[in-house]
DNA sequence: TATCTAAGCTACGGCACCGTATCGTAGCTA
DNA sequence: TAGCTACGATACGGTGCCGTAGCTTAGATA
């Protein structure tokens, strides 16, 4: 009731300032929106609720973000994951690397669980349709890099559509994730990369 | 302000019976609540707002049902669409059939609007994810009647994974649709079933 | 020490929603 | 005609939310 938080993050207990920074502040609201939007989804982060978990007050958070949605936006920014890229030298070395980070993303990482609520919210907003598209484009860029080596290799047709190898791999586990809701183990995966390389490789040549 | 309803359906303008009978007022309920998941998805699904288009009081409709949840259950499972499995003679012609028609049911279908609000809700209540997995199940059926049909006729491998077989088809059409928000066309659609028959064809003879 | 910036608190008006209570009444059936 | 069933209208209590107002005060800076 008394003793405040001390800098991004959980109020702590330290009983150092009582008054944070701006800066402080800011990082605060943005971690409890982080939280909330992991733990709830888009509509489970409520101005209100950020307040209370992060100590700030609600007027404070109102002088940093005009509204609800400006919040939220800043949030739902701050922590869209980008795949790294790996780089074995082979094609297949490299995709099967990818497709197991993204497995392992989509079934501990907890962006997968706010995925849905904006996907659903891009299904009636076209502004977050907009920030989805280039936010999702931009994660699954390590799939163009992969591509470009290979092509560059000559391992990969030149003519092949990246969004086509994107589609069919990425595709199989989050279909998994989300909709089926079966378990993505390893076989799969490899399995699921496989599939993509006999056609990328054998049947165009 | 005051003509009410008629049946099952919208307010229409027919002076008629200002009272409807327990059966219409139950479709008229449940037709308003239909309407008002696929424009607005779950959340948008509220039990004033269903009273107002079904011209039903309220009270009436609790009278019916206990709560907005069973309302909403009841609703989702009355249209959970399910695909009807085509019968070609030939696998290629089976899932390329299928695949076009979810593609189809994708693209224009008002039931894909409200899926991902479906998926947000299955991700943190777990009876909503029974419910989706069964309903979903359901609705991929047709993938394992066709690869059952070509097993009897030998066109396919007898110890294949139709889950997937399933996730390598139908993973890639919602991905694009949800996820990459890239068009679907006949000829993705079409690169997609002959990558699945590659791979369950010749790479395993 | 004086000043100024920005955080904190409490409270509010407005709205949408859930679920219930109360009363009135249409229309069927005995 | 009497009575029963189920719908309709209004209203309410309670909650959660958005965004704002008014005021206080800590802490950095000049």
């Amino acid at each position: 009731m008394s003793t405040k938080s001390r800098s991004a993050g959980e109020p702590a207990e330290g009983p150092e300032p009582l008054r944070r920074s701006k800066e402080a502040v800011k990082a605060a609201s943005l971690a409890a929106a982080y939280e909330l939007l992991t733990e709830f989804g888009l509509s489970g982060v409520s101005v209100d609720e950020v307040a209370r978990r992060s100590g700030v007050a609600k007027t404070t958070i109102y002088r940093h973000w005009p509204s609800r949605t400006a919040l939220l936006f800043d949030a739902v920014m701050q922590f869209a994951p980008r795949l790294q890229t790996p780089n074995t030298g082979s094609l297949r070395g490299d995709l099967t690397s990818l497709a197991l980070g993204l497995a392992q993303r989509l079934q501990t990482g907890r962006w997968s669980s706010a995925m849905p609520s904006i996907v659903d919210a891009a299904e009636r907003d076209t502004e977050v349709a907009e920030f989805q598209s280039r936010t999702h484009a931009g994660m699954m860029s390590g799939f163009g890099a992969i591509a470009a080596r290979a092509q560059a290799r000559g391992e990969l047709d030149q003519k092949l559509d990246v969004s086509e190898l994107t589609a069919a791999i990425a595709g199989p586990l989050f279909y998994r994730r989300w909709f089926s809701r079966q378990e993505l183990d390893e076989a799969f995966v490899r399995g699921v990369v496989e599939r993509a390389l006999v056609w990328d490789c054998s049947s165009h040549g």
